[in-house]
Order: structure tokens, then sequence, then C-alpha cells
DNA sequence: TATTGTTATACTCTATAACTATA
DNA sequence: TATAGTTATAGAGTATAACAATA
């Protein structure tokens, strides 16, 4: 029917527009930190502790060829380490430096900030139901 | 307090992981009508008419030396054409072509198509609430 | 003088294919 | 044979700075 439609198209529509305002923000945001948006995404997943390169690629949706270029240039700025992995020759877990887990609380901080300013005119209420059916689309993809 | 913060945090990241499985899905949909994600977006920022480099360069948030590469490479593939504008001599209109056009279309309704798919269990309710509250975050921004 | 768009340059991001070393 | 990670290569996205043409 054409009212399910078109609240449809809003909806996509909205999702796409948040997409890319939340996109400009990272930017922005990562920017004066002195690091690309995917730089500051690879950080910020490290805070979870350290992990292996397929693995790693597998979270950020990227080759491992293209993770590998990352992870060189976060490592001769010396963000983040290689560790070799005791249990299999061929792997290495990568974990984040002292100065790479500061600058990763620091984007982590700073991303926070910045989108509960763009979220703070929400009631409580308002505020739970969207985290809670983000989370739910999350869970879905 | 201690709740509010925790909830806060909830919802940024909440946004976060949504920005992020947004973004793999426009990548995923893109890739298939051979385009990346940015020629997706220039393409269907132009569905709504011409604009001029530093417009759309604006619009996309991106420095108008970078569009100037984005549009070459569109404009080889004969998806988008530069039109002078009759008004002032150094500017010009960048516009869909038919392929252009197309092309846009379908990337507009992939994506659409996908989102509906992620959003697809929502009540009527939860849908036009999410979209209202989103496209609220939006004008903010 | 200010603005529009381009050029030149340098990095970063990314994928594909082929490779090495280890499992 | 299969897997972990790297190398080589190529193309795309991006910013900064300097520029030409026009307003």
């Amino acid at each position: 029917m054409a009212t399910k439609t078109a609240v449809d198209a809003d909806l996509a529509g909205a999702l796409v527009q948040t997409m890319h305002v939340l996109q400009d923000l990272y930017a922005e945001t990562s920017r004066p930190l002195g690091l690309t948006p995917q730089q500051a995404h690879l950080l910020c997943v490290l805070l979870g502790g350290p992990l292996g390169m397929t693995e790693l690629s597998r979270i950020l949706s990227i080759e491992r060829s293209s993770l590998t270029s990352m992870v060189d240039r976060l490592e001769r700025r010396d963000l983040v380490a290689r560790i070799p992995d005791p249990k299999d020759r061929r792997a290495c877990q990568i974990e984040l430096t002292t100065a790479g887990l500061q600058q990763a609380h620091e984007a982590h901080d700073a991303f926070t900030q910045r989108i509960e300013a763009l979220t703070a005119d929400l009631s409580s209420t308002a505020r739970r139901t969207l985290a809670t059916t983000l989370t739910g689309i999350v869970a879905r993809a």
C-alpha cells in the first residue's frame, strides 16, 4: 500500500542520511587526532583486546592485504605492535601500544561526546528506544 | 548519574555500530554495480538535479580538488557530464547522463531494498518512530 | 579582490593475485 | 592441502598548495 511504501522509503532515506552525518562526524573527530577514520576504527576495535590479522580484517570488513598496510603505517607510528603468537608461528596478534591505547581512548571519548551532543535533546525514553531499535538492527546484520 | 551515562554510552555505541553496518551494506551494494560507495553517493545526490562543483563538494563533504578527479572518472565512463553554466563562464553544472541516471536509480533502489530487509521485522510504529527520531538527528547536524 | 574549478603532488585505502612459511 | 600473513601492483579517494579564468 502507498502509505507503507512511503514510510519505508523515509526510513531507508533517514538511515542513509544518518550514516552520512555520522561518517562526517567521525572524520571530523578523527582528523584533529591525526588519524583517518579507518585508523580510528582499527584502534577502537583493539580496545577490546589483541586480535590476529584475519580476525581483525573480518571485523573491519577489509582484505587481509589491505590490513597489512594499515598495520604497517600504525606500527611505524608506534600506535600498534605485532606480537608473535606462541601457539602458531604463522600468526601474530595486533595490540595497542601505550600511545595507541591513549589515542584509542581519546578517539572513542571524542566520538561519544560528539554523538551525545547530537542526541542531547532526546528524552530518556526516546534515547532508550532508539538504542534498543538500533541494537536490534545491528544484531540482524 | 551512572544510569544516564550508561544509556548514553549505549546509544553512542549503537549509532556507531549502525553506521558501520550501513557502510558495509552500502559498499556491498555498490560493488556489483561497478561503483565505489563514494561514486554511488555522488550519483544519488545528482538525482536531485544538476549541481555546481562547489555545491556538490559541500554536499559530499570533500574538497573541490578531490571532486574534480571523481567527476573526471565518472565523466570518462559517461555517467555524468560537465555542462557549461551560461550565467557564469567559470562554473559548470554536473549532471547525470542517461546511463548515469539509470545507474543512480539502480543504486538507490538496491540500497533501499537492502535497508528495508534489515528493518523488515519492525512494527509500523517502531519504523515511524525510528524515521522521525533519525530525521531529527540529521536536521540537528 | 573574491570565487570557480583545475592541476600537481603526496598519502591513504582498497582489492586482486601471487607468494612464503607454517599447520 | 589449507591457513596466516605478506608482497607486488594498480586504481580510487582525499587533502594541501598553487594556479588560471572569470566575476
